[in-house]
RNA sequence: GGCCCGUUGGUCAAGCGGUUAAGACACCGGCCUCUCACGCCGGUAACACCAGUUCGAUUCUGGUACGGGUCACCA
């Protein structure tokens, strides 16, 4: 067989070597120890949170060693394509403050010398190494339809043997030259195969993750190049990783399978392997079964980014989130370290999860309200408006009308040395914050039973007659004291409950009677400090009614 | 079914032959207190199972069970 007859028939129009593909893109420039790693997305429109989780380990890998963080566009499937699908992942990217050195730019575009960053661009490079395979007898075209195929698995399960294209079903293995010529004047399909060797030898991959993994050595034609000469995955990903140099190839479990192809493919081009990273799959309760299963995109909304992004859960909140569930001494280093950036947390592969973890979204909605409550009133003012201005566009008009208020508001408990944590989620602070606006000021809960009408008028009065918006906290607190004991309620909610007969209620049922009237709420943060955020015209405003 | 990966409380997880088996979230008490939140103190709760190696197994080996992944001209 003359491999190169075949190689020039299969490819004639592909003129340039493997050579001239190395000194096109040559080695990296890096200081010792920098790491190269990318995310390669397909186009789907959809970008989850496991996109996210490993985009947060490339990038991490990458700049934490000085390294080069890249995007790739995995498109070889035209059919998964969705228009403007690339700027969704790096809108999504850029919101999560995730951040590339290199790659596919929106509109179309690169940054970088080793692009093009979309491998349907990138052709031409693949069948340079497709020619080279094939002239060296490793690869061969196959003509084989889909139904011959499909009968090829049915034969093969009949017989109890493992399905797929290898040993004496690779049909089209050793077709003469002659054959082959005569099959694509005809204009038959062929699809580019490798040629498998039959063998029951064991390969061993060291994982940065999970240590040693041994699988049986490749022995099946898979398919290199499909029928419209664009890659599959597995060739594509061998080509690009060792041409654009990525050191690490970081990526989901679900490719372990296919790891034994790669590995035959980097041997037979000759080249070094990247360190392979196979991460755990994010997982959940399926609420039908009960039991574990893979987060699934058209069940679960909590699995695409824009989920976070509608429910107003900060970015910084799912960096941490990821970053516990990613190392586990993440909590603690958080605890040593609570005012320093998450970026200098040092991220170790090596303490990665090997088992799927659970998105527990408690435990991120705690997180939420800790990396909330750590910021400054300005920052939390800025982060929820920008949130408000794409999901809530009412706050965002009273954010910007009422800035010194609504900085105020936020303000109330948050210096003291532990301070509130009542906002989760941007969504929820919309809830949270409304009483300080008098356009959503509402009231929401029942008047304390204890409190009749009579009384509950007699208090206003009393109340706003010797209201003084000058008065400290504790003489504020005073006057409260005397008005609850004037009207025969206990000063002391202790004394209540020891007495019940005694009293007609407590202060604590005056105090929530005046913060109803104030926040519509029985749950509401400081009456004194609430009341100098609202100003003294507001307070008596809301007081006034009831009097 | 073949191949591969996994299995410590409800969840995330420390542990790497001898521990009273950490910690966090959630939950339940209590304290603080004008409510709530915060904070503090305390509590419930776990090594899937069976063999083997060993003076001794959560930790090592084998098997079983269970869960997950993958077996495309999809990534």
């Amino acid at each position: 067989m003359d491999f190169n007859a075949l190689a020039e028939l299969l490819f004639p129009d592909t003129t340039e070597s493997p050579e001239d593909m190395e000194a096109r893109f040559p080695e990296r420039q890096l200081p010792a120890g920098a790491n190269v790693t990318r995310i390669g997305p397909s186009p789907t429109g959809f970008v989850h949170l496991g996109n996210l989780y490993n985009a947060l380990i490339g990038e991490r890998i990458a700049h934490q060693s000085n390294g080069v963080f890249y995007l790739r566009i995995e498109d070889t499937d035209n059919k998964r394509e969705v228009e403007g699908a690339v700027e969704t992942v790096i809108n999504a990217m850029n919101y999560f403050g995730v951040h590339f050195d290199e790659g596919a730019v929106a509109n179309g575009g690169d940054n970088g010398s080793y692009g093009p960053y979309r491998q349907r661009q990138r052709k031409a490079i693949y069948h340079v190494f497709a020619k080279h395979l094939v002239q060296r007898g490793l690869a061969y075209p196959c003509f084989l339809t889909a139904e011959e195929i499909d009968a090829i698995r049915e034969q093969q399960t009949a017989n109890k043997e493992n399905p797929g294209i290898y040993g004496k079903y690779a049909k089209c293995r050793d077709l003469s030259i002659d054959d082959v010529k005569a099959n694509i004047e005809a204009g038959k399909e062929w699809v580019l195969r490798y040629r498998g060797t039959e063998t029951d030898e064991y390969i061993a991959v060291e994982d940065a993750i999970r240590g040693k993994v041994e699988m049986p050595r490749n022995n099946m034609d898979f398919v290199l190049l499909k029928s419209d000469g664009i890659p599959t995955y597995h060739f594509a990903h061998v080509v690009d990783d060792h041409l654009m140099r990525s050191t690490h190839v970081i990526r989901g479990e679900e490719w372990l399978s296919s790891l034994p192809m790669h590995v035959e493919l980097f041997g037979a081009l000759g080249w070094k392997q990247p360190v392979y990273c196979h991460t755990a799959t994010l997982m959940k309760i399926d609420e039908e079964t009960g039991g574990k299963r893979k987060l699934s995109k058209r069940k679960d909304p909590e699995l695409a980014l824009s989920y976070y992004q509608q429910e107003g859960i900060s970015p910084d909140a799912i960096w941490e989130f990821l970053l516990t569930i990613l190392n586990s001494n993440y909590e603690e280093w958080r605890l040593a370290n609570p005012s320093a950036d998450y970026k200098d947390f040092p991220y170790s592969l090596s303490k990665m999860s090997i088992s799927g973890a659970l998105v527990d979204l408690d435990k991120l909605r705690n997180i939420s309200k800790d990396v909330i409550g750590r910021m400054p009133a300005e920052d939390v003012c800025a982060g929820w408006l920008k949130w408000c201005e794409e999901y809530c566009d009412e706050f965002a008009q009273l954010i910007k009308k009422y800035p010194e208020r609504t900085v105020a508001a936020l303000n109330v408990g948050r210096q003291a040395a532990k301070p509130r944590k009542d906002i989760e989620t941007w969504k929820q602070a919309c809830d949270f914050m409304s009483f300080y606006y008098d356009e959503t000021f509402s009231i929401k809960d029942q008047w304390p039973e204890e409190v009749d009408e009579a009384t509950r008028k007699l208090f206003f009065s009393k109340y706003l007659e010797s209201y003084d918006h000058s008065d400290d906290s504790s003489a504020w607190f005073d006057k409260v004291k005397v008005i609850t004991d004037e009207l025969g309620f206990a000063v002391k909610p202790k004394d209540f409950k020891k007495n019940p007969d005694q009293y007609k209620g407590s202060i604590v049922h005056i105090t929530n009677m005046l913060r109803i009237a104030l926040t519509g709420h029985a749950n509401a943060p400081d009456i004194h400090e609430v009341s100098h955020v609202l100003g003294e015209n507001i307070v008596r405003r809301r007081l006034e009614k009831w009097a």
